[in-house]
DNA sequence: CGTTAGCCCTGCTGGC
DNA sequence: TGCCAGCAGGGCTAAC
């Protein structure tokens, strides 16, 4: 245990009494939760927040990056798993099994999976009157779009950040919910997106930052119009959009 | 109940 | 060059 609050608010002694031993069963995710299962029934839960970032050493832990190192897991056949984070934002927890249903049930749907449709869509976003940006980041709503993604997919389906959410039309509904699996499939294609320090768990960086069309673009031609992109606050949350393609 | 502001963190950027 | 205010962002809590 290197860094205390990066398994806060539990105490590092409980959290690592009831992770030693254990043996990893299988690997999971659930919006933007890394869930490693547990032969005690429990889960290890990862979120890696914008720093947090996980690299597997596969033989021993020679050679780990000791800066911003947070945590280290060492597995009984020498591999380890590193957690650095510059922010301090991540978090690692240990999900009991009593308590992991109730946990997940706070997520909205996965939008990758076939469940979720446009007329799913059209039912979430029914009797909202907040901005359809902030619903989209609303993990509560719909699991797993951020903040770059939710740019990147408003763009894609024409739709202006501010609109309130229930009142977009059928066809709106549509366009956005392609848009969103459209964003998240081309973003998982490539690995990500490295804006500052993201690498994956061998320490490559991603490459959907170069295809970015809107996010963190404030002032360049929209590659659509060539309208200058605008930079506005959403729900607190910097949201870049083209005022000229996005109504 | 649904929604929102403020807070947590620290590296980086931009203005002076 | 150096200083420092402000920004970035996901999710939680408190407040409306």
């Amino acid at each position: 245990m290197l860094d205390p609050l990066a398994v806060a608010p539990a105490k590092p002694a409980v959290f690592i009494h009831k992770l030693k031993g254990r043996k990893i069963l299988g690997l999971q995710r659930r919006g933007k939760y890394l869930i490693f299962e547990l032969d005690s029934g429990d889960f290890l839960v990862i979120h890696l927040r914008m720093t947090g970032r996980l690299t597997w050493l596969k033989h021993s832990p020679e050679g780990v990056d000791r800066k911003y190192l947070r945590l280290l897991f060492k597995f009984g056949n020498r591999a380890n798993l590193a957690f650095n984070d510059s922010r301090r934002f991540g978090r690692a927890f240990i999900l009991p099994a009593d308590a992991a249903g109730a946990f997940w049930n706070r997520l909205g749907p996965e939008p990758l999976e076939r469940s979720f449709t446009s007329a799913r869509l059209g039912r979430l976003l029914e009797g909202s009157g907040r901005p359809i940006k902030s619903f989209l980041l609303d993990q509560s709503k719909l699991a797993g779009v951020g903040n770059i993604y939710a740019d990147e997919a408003l763009f894609s389906a024409g739709i202006h950040p501010l609109r309130p959410a229930g009142r977009l039309s059928p066809r709106e509904t549509a366009r956005l919910s392609r848009a969103i699996k459209a964003t998240l499939r081309q973003a998982i294609a490539l690995k990500g997106s490295s804006v500052g320090t993201y690498r994956d768990a061998r320490g490559a960086r991603g490459g959907f930052q170069d295809t970015f069309k809107v996010h963190r673009r404030e002032g360049e031609p929209c590659p659509r119009c060539r309208t200058p992109v605008q930079k506005i606050r959403v729900g607190g949350r910097g949201t870049c959009f083209c005022p000229s393609c996005q109504k």
